[in-house]
DNA sequence: GCCAACATACCGGGCGGTCGGTTGGTGACC
DNA sequence: GGTCACCAACCGACCGCCCGGTATGTTGGC
């Protein structure tokens, strides 16, 4: 009737919207219970805009790992490639790690509540970009080992998984609220992870 | 026609085939993925059977859930309530968690994976008992880091959630079919948590 | 005027759940 | 010790809803 009959998303925003909207419902009720009508609806835009933009609703959360993926890996890229002994590039990975995930604590969310959803053709590219990550903090370790600085007798891949398992988690239980900021707790994270929770290692 | 039309499942035990079916095939596929038609299949009964028993697909679930958590918590408690050292007593609660772990990695599975979809009434009940495992730990650290076994400066909630999301992620990465066992992996990562990977501990 | 960039109405399928019926073990009673 | 009523335990056809996805129409900028 009128020109502002409902008050209409600016062209050009709607992609954006769409993935800024689902990694909020994906994070907050999960993959499979989070339907396309709620995404549209929360990023006010129609069906029409997200088909128009993913073919399909599980190319939209592939999208979303890949982006997030992609900035890790780049970051950590850099940071394993500068100068110093492998121990201290490790420390900085790990601190730029939780400096991240400060900023991007939903898509992270999403990522350690669904990755193992995803499937078919998207699935095998989603999960070599995961393992160059692994692999690139694995190497860390291993060089670490190597040089002396770390402990030879577990194996990296051990040390790689157990670590980045408790980081991947941390959503199901921090808080922002509490008494702890995310960075804060990183430093704690690492800390333990360099040194155990023993006051006296066994001679 | 026959008797034999189909091999009938005897009476009486189609409520831990259900189970059974189900805990395989959500810890395969998945809750949400999973569809109450294949669960009744896999256990070669029908849909009477599985609502005769469960009032809803989310009971089924949870159910899972309890029976897991309501063994592991009793278990704990046993071992806290021993005599001996907390750093003592704790090693030897972890030991046992990957024991058990060893019996029951289809419903950590579930439970890892599909823990976040519990919600309303079945919710409460599941949080509390998880809360009430959590403690028994929890309190098990604090008791270490009181008596100087362990160090005071992480508050025992980041050293209790931090070890226990590694040790509920190990399925994500860990396969039996590789060089070590589940029980050597256990080792491994009581080792890590308790001195670190840090060869020379920072003065 | 033309082609992205959307909007809107619509569809077939499969999902969780239901409901009246059947079966078989169990115990009360003579 | 036969039989018979009874009620868990279980069967299986069925339902309505809502999901992901589509087909066609509309709009606006270059």
């Amino acid at each position: 009737m009128t020109e502002q009959d409902r008050p209409r998303v600016p062209r050009g925003q709607a992609r954006d919207r769409i993935v800024a909207a689902a990694t909020e419902l994906f994070a907050r009720l999960g993959y499979e219970a989070t339907t396309t009508r709620q995404i549209v609806e929360a990023a006010q835009v129609t069906k029409g805009a997200l088909y128009h933009w993913f073919s399909s609703k599980e190319e939209l959360l592939t999208s979303i790992y890949r982006e997030l993926l992609a900035e890790q890996t780049a970051r950590l890229e850099a940071i394993a490639a500068a100068d110093g002994p492998a121990d201290v590039r490790l420390h900085r990975a790990v601190s730029d790690l939780f400096t991240h995930m400060d900023e991007h604590a939903e898509p992270l969310t999403v990522w350690a509540r669904s990755m193992h959803l995803v499937a078919g053709e998207h699935a095998a590219a989603v999960r070599a970009e995961r393992r160059r990550y692994q692999h690139l903090f694995q190497d860390l370790v291993e060089e670490g080992q190597k040089t002396g600085a770390f402990r030879p007798d577990v194996p990296a891949s051990v040390i790689t998984n157990t670590f980045l398992s408790s980081v991947v988690q941390i959503h199901r239980w921090f808080r922002s609220q509490g008494p702890l900021t995310r960075r804060e707790l990183g430093e704690q994270m690492v800390s333990l992870f360099l040194d155990g929770v023993r006051v006296v290692p066994a001679g």
